[in-house]
RNA sequence: CGGGGCUUAGCUCAGCUUGGUAGAGUGCUCGGUUUGGGACCGAGAGGCCACAGGUUCGAAUCCUGUAGCCCCGACCA
């Protein structure tokens, strides 16, 4: 394709507002453009990439024998209230109404629509087991959109469900999703890490995120030397239980304006661990009532709230304000969990259980307790794992440190269970007269996401540099003078690369070479040809490999062979 | 949803403090000279100064409100 025929607006200057590079690159080099808060344009070459990655994930797909269908982005709102997930999602949903008053929503997932269908459409365990995909655009309002397209509220989504008979059997379809996945982004150049997960709003009883390691990215990983690594939220790790030593009867001790663990561990002169820190909430139960919670944890650990609302399973938990402390009989920074309000719910994390002697706040001010102790003193109605993992905590499972690290979540696959299968009655005749209810699992992947990590995986300042499998064209041919245009045996060439399947971008502008040369940058294409009076002169074209840095010449009547020499060598990388 | 910032030419920005004819660079158009890393000379087109209201003889500029966009946090299948 010739670029004088093409919309490729490239950019000096990206605007202001964009902070991540990789942002800025695929603006400037004219692949996106925004049109409001999160929602974006893809221009040609922007769509030229995106639809090479949707090729790779659907070939994938298909090869673990998954069904493609389409889905629509318009729901019933009726469908989200059986699944119970309208008010788990809360605004997030895009919602309107068609002309006869009928809610509806814009999809931002499609468990519910693909339960009904499967409902509807699979009677016998003989069509089992089944996956369903899709590759659709997502709708969620997202409170903040940012980085770009990493967080949108308009995206191509690659989402496939599973329907199996048996556990078993759903840990084969799931495993099969794994594969397909590292396969899918192994051939996108894109090296990911595969984290185990909280299951979120989705529900379910198991679930893997696929992370591309990056500073931009909003995800917290926690991984070890070892092999471990989970998200923040999930990650479980060891704690080393305090001495044990002869409890002692609490007494109290003046403490006046101090009142935070650091102040309390310098004032006594005693480590973190020797504190017991109290943590005030608010959350809703199902009713949507405050239930005020007090979180009990070790001076020396902090606080897991996505940990902390799991193990409590009530939702919209927030922090306590000053008053709302007060009103509880409690005072900020002197709180504790002796002789509080009985309707106060009390959730201890696991590692002050076994710890002895604690210091702990007497919710009186400027006095705390000595000597408090777990069981004798206080007890909770709750206790579990609700610590945070932190960088420089010891992992569970061989007590090296862990360190912690910023990621984008591409993909992400859970286990549903039977969750939506008993919420949309689904059922299947078994070989025995009976009845069985499917287990299901549900597997995504962000295809914009892809493209924005892609992006920053291989940018250089000023220039993009797109693995071979997902560049927007295979070869870039810059003429630098416009005689060689019309020059038949290079022309003759050209169309004997473009025969044998290579996409070619052709720079015919009347351009300078200074500025074809910046353009070219930003497109990224990994193999440049340059044509140029100095080259012709010797009968030659020049041609780089980008990947390599690599330059060679060769004969204007046969630098195809190179060319495709070249494209076999790139190609052979990503191939699995 | 809390906190902060921004909004003037297609793009990047100045002008606002101290009210008085709307500016630069870049991009675009035309002519010429150039041509291996964002060239040079000349001529042009291009503005509801986010929107609404107010103060004033007069508002891009001062005041009020609204909206949009960005960032930090909360939230995040």
């Amino acid at each position: 394709m010739n670029m004088t025929r093409l919309l490729i607006p490239t950019r000096k200057e990206a605007p202001s507002e964009i902070e991540s590079l990789s942002h800025s690159l695929l603006v400037r080099g004219g692949y996106i453009t925004q049109l409001i808060s999160g929602v974006y344009t893809y221009l040609l070459l922007g769509l030229r990439i995106k639809n090479k990655i949707i090729n790779i994930v659907r070939e994938e797909m298909d090869y673990t024998h998954a069904n493609e269908i389409l889905m629509p982005a318009l729901q019933p709102l009726e469908y989200w209230e059986q699944s119970d997930r309208r008010r788990a999602f809360g605004e997030i949903l895009f919602s309107l109404q068609d002309r006869k008053n009928r809610e509806l929503i814009l999809g931002p997932t499609h468990e519910e629509v693909v339960s009904k269908l499967f409902a509807e459409n699979v009677d016998t365990y003989k069509q089992l087991p089944l996956t369903l995909y899709q590759i659709q655009t997502k709708f969620r309002d997202e409170a903040r959109p940012r980085g770009g397209l990493i967080r949108v509220r308009e995206f191509t989504m690659k989402d496939a469900y599973s329907f199996d008979l048996t556990d078993k059997s759903l840990e084969d379809s799931y495993q099969k999703m794994v594969q397909a996945y590292e396969n899918i982004f192994y051939r996108c150049g894109l090296p990911v890490v595969k984290i185990d997960a909280d299951s979120g709003a989705i529900g379910g009883k198991g679930s893997q995120e696929f992370i591309y390691l990056h500073s931009t990215g909003e995800d917290t990983v926690i991984m070890c030397e070892c092999g471990y690594a989970a998200n923040e939220e999930k990650a479980q790790i060891k704690i080393e239980t305090n001495k044990k030593e002869k409890t002692i009867d609490y007494t109290k001790i003046e403490t006046k304006n101090i009142t935070t663990i650091n102040k309390l561990s310098d004032f006594f002169d005693l480590p973190k661990s020797k504190f017991l820190k109290a943590v005030l909430y608010i959350a809703k139960n199902e009713a949507m009532e405050d239930i005020p919670i007090i979180a009990l944890i070790r001076g020396d650990l902090e606080i897991n709230e996505v940990k902390l609302t799991n193990i409590i399973k009530l939702s919209g938990i927030r922090n306590m304000n000053d008053d709302e402390i007060k009103s509880y009989g409690m005072v900020p920074g002197f709180t504790g969990p002796i002789g509080i309000d009985k309707n106060i719910q009390v959730v201890a994390d696991a590692s002050v259980v076994p710890s002895y002697n604690l210091i702990s706040g007497s919710n009186e001010i400027n006095y705390h307790y000595l000597n408090t102790n777990y069981d004798k003193d206080w007890k909770a109605d709750i206790i579990g794992d609700i610590h945070l993992a932190v960088d420089g905590a010891l992992c569970q499972l061989c007590g090296k440190q862990l360190s912690s690290k910023k990621g984008i979540e591409i993909g992400h696959v859970f286990k549903l269970g039977q969750l939506y299968s008993e919420k949309f009655n689904i059922k299947v005749s078994g070989s025995n007269q009976d009845t069985i209810t499917p287990t299901m699992g549900c597997y995504g992947i962000g295809i914009d996401r892809i493209l924005a990590s892609a992006a920053e995986n291989t940018l250089k300042k000023d220039s993009l540099n797109w693995p071979i499998t997902i560049a927007p064209f295979h070869v870039h041919i810059i003429f630098l003078g416009d005689e060689e245009l019309s020059n038949s045996a290079i022309k003759l060439t050209i169309d004997t690369i473009e025969d044998s399947g290579l996409e070619i971008l052709i720079d015919d502008r009347n351009e300078t070479p200074g500025k074809k040369f910046a353009d070219a940058d930003l497109l990224g294409i990994p193999i440049r040809i340059l044509i140029s009076k100095r080259n012709t002169a010797n009968g030659e074209v020049e041609i780089i490999n980008r990947t390599t840095q690599k330059t060679t010449f060769a004969p204007i009547e046969s630098f195809n062979d190179d060319v495709l020499d070249i494209y076999s060598e790139l190609l052979n990388t990503y191939t699995v």
